[in-house]
DNA sequence: CTGATACTTAAGGATATGCTTAACTGTTCG
DNA sequence: CGAACAGTTAAGCATATCCTTAAGTATCAG
């Protein structure tokens, strides 16, 4: 397994609020700047910094100033990171699930012969 | 879209933290008991008791308890929950990439044809 | 230059999180 | 019964999170 490049704690962390979602949600749909992220939510400006900070240090966003305007766009990358681990949960448990379902048949055979 | 069984908030959360993570690995490869989760952790017992419940109040695990032993599984679906958030966010980034490529070919087709 | 715009910084407060130790309950085994 | 085992409950503490208001700074438009 490669080694992450974006830790996984900060990602579900910045993953794990309501706000940051939506944010992620409106940048997924193309770049924002900090007051058009802000909007939608009823929040001081400063409590929208901060989130975009938490976003950012999760590696979700990326940003740059230029001028008097910052610029927020999407790090798909951190999202693929984040899908990649719990899918690599998942196929554990389906592996397990297929051990499981052929345990069952071999004992479903053994059955059918007794039963002959 | 439909509306997720479990939230999202909760899910995250579990998620975003080392221990709960491991254990989460540790019952993608089969149910354990809480002593068997805990004893890959230098962590008091009532600790990882507290990472279990954050486990099961995000939706990922489920146990019961027989006689002095409790029984820990995972719960896939919400798994695939978090999964299922995080890929339709990229799909919305990936639509928004394929317009932008056809604009781009669009522009570099008016190119072709002024230079020719 | 002046005012409006777009953030930014700093300080503080309420609540949540992650851990600890100590004491307790219920279960199994010799 | 009595001791070991598996987990639970309660209290407390340090730090982190999420928000606020107040007061900055830098840029652009007239």
């Amino acid at each position: 397994m490669l080694n992450c490049s974006v830790p996984l704690d900060p990602l579900f962390q910045a993953l794990a609020d309501p706000t940051r979602r939506g944010m992620v949600a409106r940048l997924s749909r193309g770049p924002a700047s900090v007051s058009a992220l802000a909007a939608p939510f009823a929040m001081s400006l400063p409590a929208v910094v901060q989130h975009l900070q938490v976003l950012e240090s999760g590696g979700l966003v990326r940003s740059e100033k230029i001028g008097r305007v910052r610029t927020c766009r999407l790090e798909p990358t951190a999202l693929m990171t984040a899908e990649d681990w719990i899918s690599s949960q998942r196929a554990g448990w389906d592996a397990r699930l297929d051990r499981l379902d052929g345990y069952l048949q071999e004992l479903q055979a053994k059955e059918g012969r007794r039963d002959r």
